[in-house]
DNA sequence: GTTTGACCTAGGTGTTACACAACGGTTCTA
DNA sequence: TAGAACCGTTGTGTAACACCTAGGTCAAAC
């Protein structure tokens, strides 16, 4: 079948088939009259596997090496239960990272509501976001906001 | 002073330094001597403007735009009010995604505990997560799991 | 027979906020 | 005075695609 076919069977965007192509994720043959790409089941059976695992937040330079693996004959299994069991706490800090960030806002547009809207005088940028005090856990200790670094 | 004094009084990189300069959101003036960048207090606002900003959730985008208003002699503060309301639904759903994608890794480390590592066999690939139940909310609805795709 | 519209190809760009490497010049220090 | 430590610019890499360009292919309608 063609990119096109493939990509409605599993219900996502050609250029996401391409993409993969491209890395190697699925392989594909050529239809020698027009340099086509064309996939079969087993392409199929492979992109099918890689949305499973992304539903379970494999990345894709991870999801090649699971597959990696098991083309080449290898049980992938420990792998996975690994690397699972390590994203694990990462997602879990940085849903609390995100939680904290979310309460920074909620503060923040909290105590704004009773603040005018200042003017620029060439000492102050905003006044909102300037004169407002850092969170509830106050002051300076090096728990200053982790910045939405994604994760290490 | 030189960038890695500014850099260290604010406790970033020289390269994060670099890179505010490049972007247009702090200035630097030329030591004519050998061409190296200087900045002054102002430079020094803007950077701890910045930071705060960035922990509040603000993209360099957004504060760009923050700070265009504010030397342009306009009050940035509904523009401030307005961006933080409207991220914030956002980040809330980001949440939400990453609680989810959690649960559904706890379920599956749980679920496979019990299972065998398989090897693969020319039509599993992993047969953790091939035989592995989507979770709870069980079934194809379009309830797919957002992918993690950030937001919008 | 041709035009239309849907599809295909490869390659390049844009997204975020920097980090890092390379290369060459400058300044500080032992 | 040598070498360390710093400065400059430029280019690359990061994640997972989306989108665009520019041009070739295909089936069916006219």
């Amino acid at each position: 079948m063609k990119v096109s076919e493939l990509a409605k069977i599993a219900d996502v965007t050609s250029e996401t088939v391409r993409h993969y192509t491209r890395l190697g994720l699925i392989s594909a043959s050529r239809d020698p009259n027009n340099g086509y790409q064309l996939y079969d089941d087993n392409a199929l059976r492979r992109l099918r596997f890689i949305q499973r695992a992304r539903t379970l937040g494999f990345s894709l330079k991870e999801i090649c090496n699971i597959l990696a693996h098991s083309d080449h004959g290898d049980s992938p299994c420990p792998l996975v239960r690994d690397l699972l069991a390590t994203r694990l706490p990462e997602i879990r800090r940085q849903i609390a990272e995100l939680e904290s960030l979310a309460t920074r806002m909620e503060q923040a547009l909290d105590a704004w509501s009773d603040m005018p809207d200042g003017a620029p005088d060439g000492h102050t940028i905003c006044q909102l976001i300037e004169h407002w005090n850092t969170p509830s856990a106050c002051c300076s200790n090096d728990s200053k906001a982790p910045a939405l670094t994604p994760s290490k």
